[in-house]
DNA sequence: TCCTTCTGCGTATGACATACGCGCTACTGC
DNA sequence: GCAGTAGCGCGTATGTCATACGCAGAAGGA
């Protein structure tokens, strides 16, 4: 009873975020905010990676007592859950569907949120244990959405375009932090791991039995990053390119 | 130079797992396998969760002691790199490029993978560290790679089209199994938490600033989950055809 | 004024990964 | 046969975590 006074189910950080529920006009005054707390956080994540996060360092930073943080937080979860939105951010603001094209709007959104994760590549290691509820997660796909307004989608159809790519972005920040992180930690550069990487490969397999592995070692090709952009541009315009297909054929 | 015999740089357990690297003649037989370790770790992480994972526990199932264990692995890391080779386990057999068709064959591929990962959902929560260079991983790239032989595109871009389908069912694989767990910790049905998510969305949004949000909420998309399989099919449809175009577009 | 509510936080518990080193085993060179 | 030695199992110890519990003091409401 006593949890669900405002009735959304809700923690009781996450209403916080979302800026319902006032202080209690009991009690000493609270010395810290969960804004302050998540900041700390966030901070300690992009300097020392998200595993570096532990309630014991986060106070800390604060020159609070390990304990006194969970006066602001039921859990380790929670915390985690508001670090990721701090890190997302509000989206770009601005009506992206106010001229008719769809695709140079939606491309735009995909590229903010590239960069918006970029910004704090952690996020995406961040565990996910609940449907994203929490305010910008909500305005990044209230964005996303209204980008397709003007297409012939089902509302449906919109949302599964939307998590396609959104699911893309994530993954190719994942995939370029873990690369980058490795190489942070042994030094090397990124032509070098990949090289090395090449070259175990080649060690490791045959041409007859991976042929297609062979061919693809001898083009070089795997040794070539080429710019950190690349990848997620080719990957980009083909799912556009799919999404375009359908919408074409609705018409 | 000790650890360097085999001039591959990869760490024993690998080595052993790739098949170089014989049994030492000297001391006392080993009493476990990294098979049986690794087996023991995999059948945890199915029953419990990867997180249930831990060296103590492994050793208890085996009947070993915990230390013992990094006779055979020199680190945690080592076992999850293991245990998420064997959860790839090999590709399907058979040369998918026989008939030119490279959609189908790549299709194909795909949903195999799908399935190999859905076997062992917990597979894609293994932090990656590393470039892929397991004997699975690298196998089914093998295969993925010769189902895009007949085409015109180029070896770098094979390999973009490559990951961006792997990539896209890992994400796939992930978010479903995330809902389900999520389910299954709280006990609701998929209906009732989905149902509860668009009811929270409801309370939090309103139709001035969120009106793409309402709009999906008023179609009642967010409510309907459809068959588990739709959202994978939709995405890998959108995909394809993207690359499709691509190809199309070159003759 | 007193009582309720909320605060910060010290202490304790139980996981966990893993370094270190001891006693023992079984093969190799003699 | 016999010593030397590399490889094995594992007990113990250390340091790190998240977090349950409960106390003492603060501040507003009656």
């Amino acid at each position: 009873m006593a949890s669900e006074e405002s009735g959304t189910g809700l923690p009781a950080s996450i209403e916080t975020a979302w800026g319902l529920r006032e202080r209690p006009s009991k009690g000493p005054r609270p010395g810290l905010t969960l804004a302050r707390i998540v900041d700390a956080a966030v901070g300690i994540a992009s300097t020392d990676g998200l595993g570096a996060v532990s309630m014991s360092r986060v106070a800390t930073e604060l020159g609070a007592s390990t304990m006194s943080l969970y006066r602001y937080v039921s859990a380790k979860d929670e915390l985690l859950t508001l670090m990721e939105d701090a890190a997302y951010g509000p989206p770009p603001p601005g009506d992206p569907a106010k001229d008719e094209d769809w695709r140079a709007g939606f491309a735009a959104w995909a590229w903010a949120l590239r960069t918006a994760l970029a910004r704090h590549p952690w996020v995406v290691s961040v565990p996910i244990d609940t449907p994203p509820s929490m305010p910008n997660s909500v305005a990044w796909m209230e964005r996303g959405l209204s980008c397709l307004r003007h297409t012939n989608l089902g509302e449906g159809e919109k949302i599964s375009v939307l998590m396609l790519v959104s699911g893309f972005v994530r993954n190719e920040v994942r995939m370029t932090f873990d690369i980058l992180a490795v190489n942070r930690r042994t030094g090397d550069s990124i032509e070098t791991s990949l090289a090395s990487w090449a070259r175990l490969l080649g060690k490791v397999t045959d041409a007859e039995r991976f042929p297609a592995v062979t061919a693809a070692l001898r083009a070089g090709e795997l040794e070539t990053p080429g710019g950190p952009d690349d990848e997620f541009v080719f990957g980009l315009e083909r799912i556009l390119d799919g999404v375009e297909a359908l919408i074409s054929a609705r018409s």
